[in-house]
DNA sequence: ACGGTATTTCCAGAATTACAGAAATAAAGA
DNA sequence: TCTTTATTTCTGTAATTCTGGAAATACCGT
């Protein structure tokens, strides 16, 4: 991952309303979570919660699926271990600190 | 640490710009480096380091020591460790994805 | 105290972001 | 096709961010 995609995604991970979006969709698993749910559960206007959609989904971080009118979005597990994995490098790039183990895929 | 404090801590990395800053310190290792150094690796202007290494500090991602003139800023590793487990605690909240190992300081 | 180096603060302009109401679009069902 | 539900795009405003030149401050050596 090139610094300036690992900038992006962080900052689209810096904001408080977009954390707790990610968050939520983590926690929402595998099946994901619908973008009415994440309004109703966040409570925040919609065309708001549609533009932070968008700020992730750009990036990677968040993809989305339709079933029929509704648009479901999942967290993107994969991406999000490979910032981590970015970070963990910059940050023992030199063995400034111990090493941290980020697992393979199941 | 809370939601609004990892977000700001993101938020902070999630500029090209400072994460080359962070990025530096974190490859200086313990000894650090003076912002004068950095300002000659970065090429940047001297007010524009300043902001952006304030807004590392505020976050606590980054602090200084002063020796004579010159102030020498230090890569928070501890800080850093804990936003990572952060963030793979909430990736991980409810068994979504593998477990990620984050070692103890030693 | 003075001079020099290192760094920050002040200031301002350009660009970007956050937010949300209103209108537009997409999809499904009657 | 018409209606309803779901979501996005459009639009505008207020606030914030990024940038760097100029001036101010901090510290050291003499």
């Amino acid at each position: 991952m090139k610094l300036d995609d690992a900038a992006a995604r962080l900052e689209a991970l810096g904001n408080p309303t977009r954390l707790k979006i990610y968050r939520s969709l983590v926690r929402a698993g595998a099946e994901g979570m619908a973008v009415g749910r994440l309004q109703a559960k966040l409570d925040i206007a919609a065309s708001t919660l549609s533009h932070h959609l968008k700020s992730l989904v750009v990036v990677g971080l968040v993809t989305q699926t339709r079933d029929g009118t509704t648009l479901v979005c999942h967290a993107n597990y994969d991406l999000m271990r490979d910032l981590l994995g970015y970070m963990v490098e910059e940050c023992c790039a030199e063995g400034s600190c111990a090493p941290v183990v980020l697992p393979k895929v199941a």
